[in-house]
Parts: structure tokens; C-alpha cells; sequence
DNA sequence: TTTTTAGGTTGACGTGGGTCAACGGGGCTG
DNA sequence: CAGCCCCGTTGACCCACGTCAACCTAAAAA
């Protein structure tokens, strides 16, 4: 974990009305003339490296951001030093909402790998949804997905075992990368098994393991970072049948 | 569990500019001219059995509520019967804001004892929020509020030991009990070991043999729902320097 | 190219908390 | 006011996952 210095902040406007990835992104479902108004809002784009922060816990809130490219994790810290990886975070996917209620970031986001963000300033998304319709409505609805995925992780951790959280997590990142238009039984994944293991509230070795297990009972094929997903309808099932240890 | 049948709309209408529970609700932050335009907001009252649900997941959403009175659980429901405990709500708090993002709830919010609902109205909340400024701002910090809470669960089921887990429960209580003027010190708990349970990943045994403890170190007093933290500082110490084994 | 190092796998073993079971007490309900 | 039932407590036992350690692999650094 390094610190959060190297910003660069490219001047190169983009424009949402031009992007590929208005549909998983904030613009969803807004009208053309909507859009185009958007384009106002989307200040800068900033490039960051991978193990760089993008925000630190602890910095004041001023923006919100939309990933363009590459990929982002976002993890809590006790004093004690022990890391909670609270999400990751894919193109198209809206960072730092958890900012707003305390004018402070509550959590550090930090890349996976070389990514982009755009950069939207909370105050002017704040006035431009006065006079947008359609976009409170949607920044409304990524608040609400937001919310909606954590009472799903807190499922997870709350009452799945280990092999029950390595099939869902392996289940959700299929289906996100299908809805970016890449394989959903073959890819790879861009976070440690460590990280992965922090997510769902498992040792490293244990996911490791889990894993191993699924490979030899013809799930999955895994090696390293690079996963296939052999017969997902396995792995759904492995979800619904299996019993609860808590 | 029972039905989600018996709702009571009382044509009471109460002006939330008259309400003792601004300063932990909606409303916090807002000025006087803006809190008597609220007061059309609000529909109607609705009052919420024991046991009765007030939204059941599948139920298509149209309104999220204001706790004036009572005390409520949400939670989520696996095929195979499995229940996580996703939080417990009390006076001021929001509830349904997991209902925007799909337009249904993907929850049940059920009440722990009789309580009392403010009706507001999702259509009518989005249109004022054009107009009101102080309202938008306020309500996405109640949603980023959601957030940065849910990452706290998080952490708690993902890296906590199961007296970490109660200790840091018990100390929330404390701090929601005293910011709506009860002691922080002695209070009843409105919710079963089982639902503690649920909430914290751990059994009902577990949450019942941690109780024990921390009477027998002196830390609290417990009998059955009666609480009394008799060393809050040593339940703090707790969280904090006891190691994680996850 | 070789060296280094972070990340991943696997085995042996320990333990926190789950499981099962018995029992006690308080508050509805008839 | 009696009986029931839900809730909570406690003990004995066990297992899923954590811990510790050795080793392997791949990619970055030199």
C-alpha cells in the first residue's frame, strides 16, 4: 500500500454523451438532450496507478467518480491494522458516494490496476439534479444499488460458509463482466486472494483452498488470477442446497 | 413471522415541523421555511403491529418511512429459509431506501413492537427535492449515511470475533439510545438473541455465552432484554486491542 | 539472462464458535 | 390464575476454518 501522491489530472474532456459505458453508468436511462447537459457535469478525468488511492478515509469530500477504465477495490481500517475490503468496483461503477453523509470519505478506494476516472464535483451534481429530471432519479438509483449490495455481502458474511461466499463472489464477477460485454465464464480476476479473502470474510489460505476444491469437483478451472467458469449452474447450486453453518 | 395484512392509515396528518424527532430525521439541517413546505410532504401515518411487516421484499415500492414511533428489523431471506438480520431501525430513522434502485423492496422491514410510521410519498419526495434545496442534500445524506453504516457491519461479520461483534453491537445501542435522550447507560433491547445473532453472523447460544461474559467481567449487567453497560470504556478496549482471527 | 519477491498452494494441527440437548423463567392467553 | 410457549441460559461435543509453516510459481527487477 503506497501513499496517494501521483494525481494526474488530464484535461481532456470526454464526454458521457460519446461514452461506451452510459449504460452501466450514472447517465442510464437519460434522455439525449439530458445527456448532453451531463456533459457539463463530468469536470475532469484522473488517471491512477494501480495500488495508488484514489481517496483516502479521512479526505473531505468534494466529488464523486465514475470508473472509465481499469478497476478499484475499497476497503475500511480498524486501528488495530486489520483491513475490511468493503467492495470492488468495475467500469461504468460510481466511487465515493460514501462521502456525502459526512463531508468525509469513510474508506480508502484504491486501484487494482492503471485505471481512469471522470471526476464529478458533488456541488455541481447537486444543482444539475435540481434542473435535470431524469438524473437525480438515477444518482438516487446508484445510492439505492449501493445499499442493496451490501445487504447482499452482509448475507454473505453473515450466514454463508466459505464455499457458499467463493461461488457467489465467482457468480457476481461473471455476471459483471458479461454485462460489459466480456465472457462471463473466462476471466480474469484483478484482486489478490488475499483481497478476496478480506471481502468475504476468509483467510487467504481458505479461499485458496475453496478454490482447489472447486477445481477438482470440475466447477471451475483456475490458474492464478485466470478463472473459467466449467458449469456456473454447479456453482448456483452449491448456494441454494448447501446448509447454513450459522 | 405473519402476514403483511393489517395496516392502519390514520388520517392524522402531523407536521414534522412540529415533530420532537427533526434533529435525528429527514428534515435535520433544514430551515424554517423549508420544514413547513415538508409538512405536505409527509401523507399519512400508519401504524405497524408486533411482528407486522410494514414492506415485504417483492412488494413494488412507492414510499419510504420515518420511524415516529417503535422500533423495526430489515432482513433478507435465502431460498433455503435463511435469514440475515440486515439492521434494526429505530425512532428518526429511514426506512425502504432499498426499493429505489428496482422499483421493489428487497426486504422486510417487521417491527419489533407496535410502532408508527410517517408515509412519504417517493414521486412527491423526488419532485420537492427540485425545489427544496436544503431536502436533496439532506435525504442523499441519509442514503450515504446507509452506506458508510453497512460498511461498519462489514467490517464487524468480515473481521470481528464473536465479543468484538456484541461489543461493538452493544455500544451502537448505547449511542442511538442516547441521542434520542434515554440512557446510554440502561436500556431494553427490543430484539431477540436469535435476531442479535442474525444480525452479528452468530448463533443465538454464541450471542447468549458472550452476554454471560461480559457480566461475569464486570462489563455489563444483562437480564434477559435489560441491559446495563457498567464499563463502556472496558467494551471499547474490547473492540480495539482484542486480536481478529480473520 | 539470473535473481528476487510477491502471490499462491498445500499439509498438519488447533480452536472459536456451531450443534445438540436439557432446563429454567417470564409473560401471554384462555 | 393456571398452563403453555417462547425466549434465554448452560453444558458437552465437534467441525469448519484459522494458524503456522514449507514450498512452488510467475512476474518484476537487476
Amino acid at each position: 500500500m503506497r501513499a496517494s501522491v501521483p494525481i494526474t489530472v488530464s484535461g481532456l474532456k470526454t464526454a458521457c454523451s460519446q461514452c461506451n459505458l452510459v449504460e452501466l453508468c450514472l447517465p442510464f436511462g437519460m434522455s439525449g438532450s439530458e445527456l448532453s447537459r451531463l456533459d457539463e457535469l463530468v469536470g475532469a478525468r484522473r488517471k491512477v496507478k494501480r495500488q495508488h488511492s484514489l481517496y483516502r478515509a479521512g479526505d473531505t469530500f468534494e466529488a464523486i467518480y465514475a470508473i472509465r477504465a481499469g478497476s478499484f477495490k475499497t476497503d475500511v481500517l480498524l486501528e488495530d491494522g486489520r483491513e475490511q475490503v468493503t467492495g470492488f468496483q468495475m467500469t461504468g461503477e460510481i466511487l465515493g458516494l460514501d462521502g456525502i453523509s459526512t463531508e468525509a470519505h469513510s474508506c480508502n478506494a484504491i486501484a487494482l490496476e492503471d485505471s481512469e476516472v471522470c471526476v464529478i464535483a458533488y456541488d455541481k451534481l447537486e444543482q444539475m439534479s435540481h434542473e435535470i429530471e431524469g438524473l437525480q432519479l438515477q444518482f438516487h438509483k446508484v445510492m439505492s444499488r449501493e445499499i442493496v449490495r451490501d445487504h447482499g455481502v452482509m448475507m454473505l458474511l453473515g450466514s454463508m460458509r466459505a464455499e457458499e461466499r467463493l461461488a457467489a463472489f465467482l457468480l457476481n464477477m461473471s455476471q459483471r463482466f458479461n454485462a460489459r460485454g466480456f465472457s462471463p465464464q473466462d476471466f480474469n480476476l484483478r484482486m489478490t486472494r488475499e483481497e478476496i479473502g478480506s471481502y468475504l470474510g476468509l483467510k487467504l489460505e481458505t479461499v485458496s483452498r475453496a478454490f482447489s476444491r472447486f477445481q477438482e469437483d470440475g466447477l471451475i478451472s483456475v490458474q492464478q488470477k485466470h478463472v473459467q467458469l466449467l458449469d456456473p449452474a454447479g456453482l448456483k447450486k452449491l448456494i441454494q442446497h448447501q446448509q447454513g453453518v450459522r
